[in-house]
DNA sequence: AGTTGCGTCGATCTATTG
DNA sequence: CAATAGATCGACGCAACT
């Protein structure tokens, strides 16, 4: 019976069947990837609208709360203590990662989403998510990638918080001994003092508006420019911001590229003529979605590297018990100032304490100005023909005072500072002025006592990413590689 | 046009170690 | 004292926003 069927025809068979077997299931994991692509970007419009609801309600509490300041505090630190995953930020992106097993209860998350699916996402959030429950399994399996996945609970209440210059001179030098003794709980009562000028009613209303315009990064994974790459548009030629200037080549500017514009040496080879039928339709699906990518402009950077590839990092997984007093250093600082009321500081104490990178700079709009030197597109011509100064060397604007040019005219107004001397932004906690908002924010460190960059080589921890950009380039020889946790590390 | 906020580079200060 | 390495900050580039 058996002897009919030679031996190698069954093995033949077998492998058929198994080979088969295993194609299948790639294709599947293949298509789940995509699945789960098509997931990320469709969320982010019910994602925005549970955002709202929640900023909306938390709103409202604090306005009621507010009468009694110790009430709200509580509530608001029960609220973010309560949070069903903790986040882990990015200090840089503003991105939340979950460690652990983050697909179950995102997943959780997800599929109670998908009670109020938006039309248009409606068919692919229930398809993904039938998909993504499949993927759990396999995701739990020892091994497996674990994918990021970011939330925008316990974020909202630490974005939107207006810079608001210090005009009135504070008397620093005798502050800054202070420097050293200020705990947490002292920035705490310190911030509490400036949060009774809040005017939470004036306040929850604008926080709302701000948050419309606000979406939270999301950062696909990508392999290059995603943008719609359209010829120049002919709306350029209104937009001439320097026609009052004489523009002024830097002959070393053109050749003498930045990091960022190496990386970007491919497109180095088409000057100025992308042509809209060199579109690639995937990559005009991704740049269109609802979710605008982060362009990280950072990404040259050779030794933190926001990519993807550093997401799957293991050492992510540092992040999440260091994440556990995160939100203690945060407890009120829920509403916005107002110049007039709060003054000076009070706006820069919030976003001082924030402590994390606010990503409410991505917009919705499509991006159809792209550059010709490196292909990276822009919502608006004007933004365009701006960059482009940054190939060209064009510097428009020059310093009356040392005759030092710059692109813009921000760079020059920031400039001017060293002449004035002006030192608008002030340290709330210790007086230390800064004439530069960055400076200032940066400055926290020294009070907070975080350290969030933490080399991946050896394992010291950094309160700023120069910090550790130099022990690389010390005691690593320049290697590139680097983790980044958002949460204090008190020993 | 002006503003804002993120980001980086390079310089200097400071503490530690041999 | 010199070398080393971390901490801090000034200055400015960039791009998105008001
Ligand atoms: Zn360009
Ligand atoms: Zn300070
Ligand atoms: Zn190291």
């Amino acid at each position: 019976m058996s002897s009919s069927v030679p031996f190698h025809t069954q093995l033949t068979s077998i492998m058929e069947v198994l080979m088969n077997a295993a194609v299948s299931e790639i294709c599947e994991l293949v298509d789940d990837g995509y699945a789960v692509l098509h997931l990320e970007i469709s969320r982010s419009q019910k994602e925005n609208d549970v955002l709202k609801e929640r900023l909306h309600i938390m709103e409202t509490r604090n306005a009621h709360g507010h009468g009694k300041k110790s009430v709200g505090l509580a509530h608001e630190h029960s609220i973010r203590n309560h949070l069903p995953v903790k986040p882990v930020l990015n200090l840089e992106t503003g991105e939340n990662r979950y460690n652990g097993s983050p697909m179950g209860k995102e997943l959780n998350h997800l599929c109670s989403d998908e009670e109020h699916p938006s039309k248009e996402n409606e068919d692919s959030v229930k398809q993904s998510c039938a998909v993504m429950k499949s993927m759990v399994k396999e995701m739990r399996k020892p091994g497996c990638i674990q994918i990021k996945e970011e939330r925008l609970e316990g974020t909202i209440s630490l974005q939107n918080y207006p810079m608001i210059k210090g005009e009135s001179s504070v008397e620093s030098g005798a502050d800054e001994d202070k420097r050293d003794v200020i705990g947490h709980t002292q920035i705490d009562s310190l911030f509490e003092d400036y949060d009774s000028h809040i005017n939470a009613d004036q306040e929850s209303e604008s926080t709302f508006q701000k948050l419309q315009h606000t979406n939270v990064a999301h950062h696909v994974q990508r392999q290059g420019y995603s943008g719609l790459w359209t010829p120049r548009s002919t709306e350029t030629d209104s937009e001439d911001p320097a026609c009052s200037y004489a523009a002024e080549m830097s002959p070393t500017r053109v050749t003498a590229h930045t990091k960022q514009q190496r990386q970007n040496s491919v497109a180095e080879e088409t000057l100025f003529a992308v042509e809209s039928h060199n579109v690639k339709p995937e990559a005009a699906m991704l740049d269109s979605g609802p979710y605008e990518e982060k362009y990280q402009s950072s990404s040259n950077d050779n030794y933190y590297d926001n990519d993807s590839s550093n997401d799957l990092h293991p050492q992510n997984s540092i992040s999440s018990e260091a994440s556990e007093n995160f939100g203690n250093i945060f407890s009120n600082s829920q509403e916005n100032m107002r110049e007039n009321t709060a003054r000076s500081k009070v706006g820069i104490v919030q976003r001082y304490m924030a402590g994390h990178t606010i990503q409410h700079r991505v917009g919705k709009r499509e991006k159809r100005f792209v550059c010709g030197f490196c292909r990276k597109s822009f919502t608006c011509p004007k933004y365009l023909q701006s960059h482009q100064r940054v190939h060209t060397g064009e510097k428009p604007f020059s310093c009356s005072q040392c005759g030092k040019r710059f692109g813009q005219a921000g760079y020059l107004k920031k400039h001017q500072n060293v002449h004035t001397g002006e030192k608008p932004f002030v340290c709330p906690l210790c007086g230390k002025r800064f004439a530069d908002s960055s400076n200032l924010i940066r400055h926290k460190s020294v009070h907070t006592g975080e350290r969030p960059f933490i080399c991946i080589q050896c394992g010291e921890r950094f309160a700023a990413k120069d910090n550790l950009r130099i022990h690389l380039e010390r005691n690593h020889s320049g290697c590139s590689s680097a983790e980044d946790v958002m949460s204090p590390s008190i020993p």
